[in-house]
RNA sequence: GUGGGUAUAGCUCAGUUGGUUAGAGCGCUAGUUUGUGGCACUAGAGGUCGAGGGUUCGAUUCCCUCUAUCCACC
């Protein structure tokens, strides 16, 4: 059940309540593709790093360890010992874009696995039963994500097939949900809008799944090639259609500045490899601008990489040792940025919270956009 | 001491039968990263080719001397 607490503008501040907690919104979601975070983070640095949301994937679970190992472990929850809301992707997008030779047909896709090229069959049905075998919090339908720009006749015959596997898996998550041996038998379904950069179709696919009384609505099939103008213009038009009283998800969305710019036109719900990969990479966000912490002028620099940010890597340790270790090629460096760059996005949403529980959200931004992108 | 080898980018080495602006890998410098194939991708800087002399229209390349260094032998 989501309930908007304040709204500011098409900013919301609200409430999802599931079996698995109160997740206050907007939200961030950590991003732990295999069950775990990069950067060798375990649940117990996602708690102190202020996490409330974890994602987890479908394609790569079902893969390794196997769904019906999760399953047999008691789900994804008692597995990796997270007791908060996890979400697991539907597999959609990364037969998208791990999968050079797919095959997409009306009953699902054929594709091969990254990890040993075996020959894999995945369908609406076949999702929502590894899903339901991860037992995760919240479930995403299985989809196409088109990369842009695509034909608009394309866009569209995918968009209206995205709502045939829809009702699909509307159907096999309630059969699921009720059978005796489930784990979760309230898991969530979000649905997911697509059709490319067309407003048109945007519009339509959104009216098409608004009907079906989902627990969430999803974005997605954006941030795959088109300009950011595009994907506000996308967010503007498609946000009038999407239920009032359903959380928004703008998926695999983005940079602190995007996050800044969807929250104001109405999203609820973000999730990004984004913090963590460029923290893998060097990349740190700060509350000044981005810091590459390979860059030279860091070798003797004791300051923390963020003098604001009250994080465990900013709290102990200097700009100089992390350049260190990333030159050494040390994993505590990657584990170092990554607790840093997660804190950031999370405190960013805490942030985001504050203004709106205090109406000066307007005032927030303006001071944030500000700041962001630049380097330090 | 004798004989032989080597000397080219910060490092390890290609190369030129003598011919425009001398290459690679690593390192270095900077940039990119958006529902994550675990450490990726893109670009850039950097060399009077050990020193001196000779042959030649022209030498990093051929010859001589020196220096450094390695190997073997005494």
């Amino acid at each position: 059940m989501f309930k908007v607490l304040k709204k500011q503008g098409n900013a919301r501040r609200g409430e999802f309540h599931t079996v698995h907690g109160v997740i206050q919104t907007p939200v961030f979601m950590n991003v732990g593709t295999v069950a775990a975070i990069k950067g060798a983070l375990d649940t117990f640095d996602l708690e102190n790093i202020g996490c409330q949301v974890q994602l987890s994937n479908t394609y790569h679970l079902h893969l390794r360890p196997g769904d019906d190992v999760v399953r047999d472990m008691g789900g994804l929850h008692k597995f990796m010992n997270w007791k908060h809301p996890i979400l697991t992707d539907s597999g959609g997008f990364q037969v998208f874009s791990l999968s050079k030779l797919r095959n997409i047909k009306e009953e699902g896709v054929y594709f091969s696995s990254h990890i040993d090229g075996h020959k894999i069959f995945m369908g609406p049905e076949q999702s929502m039963q590894i899903q339901s075998n991860l037992a995760s919090t919240i479930a995403m339908a299985f989809d196409e994500c088109v990369e842009n720009p695509a034909p608009h006749n394309y866009a569209k015959d995918s968009a209206d097939m995205t709502v045939r596997w829809l009702k699909r898996c509307k159907i096999e998550m309630d059969r699921l949900n009720g059978l005796d041996g489930t784990i979760n038998k309230k898991q969530m379904l979000f649905g997911i809008n697509q059709g490319s950069t067309y407003d048109d179709l945007r519009i339509e696919h959104m009216k098409e799944i608004a009907e079906l009384d989902l627990d969430g609505y999803a974005i997605g099939g954006l941030a795959v090639g088109e300009t950011t103008d595009e994907m506000y213009r996308i967010i503007e038009a498609v946000e009038p259609f999407a239920p009032i009283d359903k959380p928004r998800y703008l998926m695999g969305v983005g940079t602190p500045l995007n996050i800044l710019e969807a929250v104001d036109r109405g999203v609820d719900f973000f999730d990004c490899v984004m913090p963590s990969r460029n923290a893998r990479h060097g990349t740190i966000f700060t509350s000044n601008g981005i810091v590459n912490i390979l860059n030279a002028k860091y070798e003797r620099d004791d300051t923390p990489l963020d003098p604001n940010c009250k994080c465990h890597t900013c709290q102990n340790f200097s700009r100089a040792y992390l350049r260190h270790l990333f030159k050494a090629k040390e994993m505590l460096g990657m584990r170092l940025a990554v607790i840093h760059n997660l804190y950031f996005y999370n405190n960013l949403m805490a942030e985001i919270r504050e203004a709106l529980d205090s109406d000066t959200f307007d005032e927030y931004k303006r001071k944030k956009v500000a700041v962001l992108g630049q380097r330090v």
